[in-house]
DNA sequence: CCGGATCCTTGCCGATACTG
DNA sequence: CAGTATCGGCAAGGATCCGG
């Protein structure tokens, strides 16, 4: 668990401020956008824009701003060249790669999920379509 | 990666369609207090005060919400007990259980870099009070 | 090409009150 | 105890413009 009780032991103080360390950073990575980018990355080097056009229904602002929360996490390092036009390139860092992989797993749940799930939908949607009493 | 490329192959509708599909199905998952709840949850049978309590910072509103969707996706099964007060029981299906495994990976992955994080944090956050021309 | 800043819309989420 | 419904604040996020 993230989550550790209270067990009210000498220095809980440590142990409280690494927890709520701990709960920002689960909240930092636990969404979406910071999954997909990471993901898009892989073992690559990408500029930008590719980024952009890798992620696929991402905003310019929302890329920036993953961009720099991953960065500011030590997750991606971020490399300037100082030429005209700007080129601008992403790599994930180790720790960075080191949730890809943990990331690469949850893909693969989904993957191997797919028809289980799809299948549940039916299932909940059907039952939601008899029981109401505003059926008819 | 949950989003493949368009090859153009001859029934590529299927393929963007389970895409699409994955996608949904990821966004639904990459949030915070899904992965808590399933979490939180763990191989236990739990009432939905005693996960309210477990998951600690969720409200109400959010808890029922999560618990829906989750069990519309087929990761939970709600069990109602026809007493009053009324009991009702949550737990994780076999999908459910599965994904569990890769959140934990992602709890791993969070406590043993926790270090790391707060050292990029702290280096980024000196770089940031260094360079701003308003130095001063 | 990159990214900051601004405006504006949308929907998330918490608080509250009410049913069974 | 469990769940739904409603309202309101506020922040997430999209579109756009500008500046390096």
């Amino acid at each position: 668990m993230v989550t550790k009780q209270f067990t009210g032991s000498p220095d809980d103080a440590d142990l409280r401020r690494a927890d709520s360390l701990a709960r920002e950073i689960f909240s930092d990575v636990a969404n979406k956008w910071a999954l997909l980018i990471i993901e898009a990355l892989g073992g690559r080097v990408l500029r930008f824009s590719e980024l952009r056009d890798e992620v696929e229904g991402i905003s310019h602002k929302m890329l920036t701003q993953n961009l720099r929360m991953l960065e500011h996490n030590g997750l991606i390092e971020r490399t300037v060249y100082p030429v005209v036009p700007p080129r601008v390139e992403y790599a994930l860092t180790e720790p960075g790669q080191a949730l890809r992989v943990t990331i690469d797993a949850l893909c693969d749940w989904t993957h191997r999920h797919l028809g289980q799930i799809e299948a549940a939908r039916r299932r909940t949607d059907a039952a939601a379509a008899d029981s109401p009493d505003t059926e008819r």
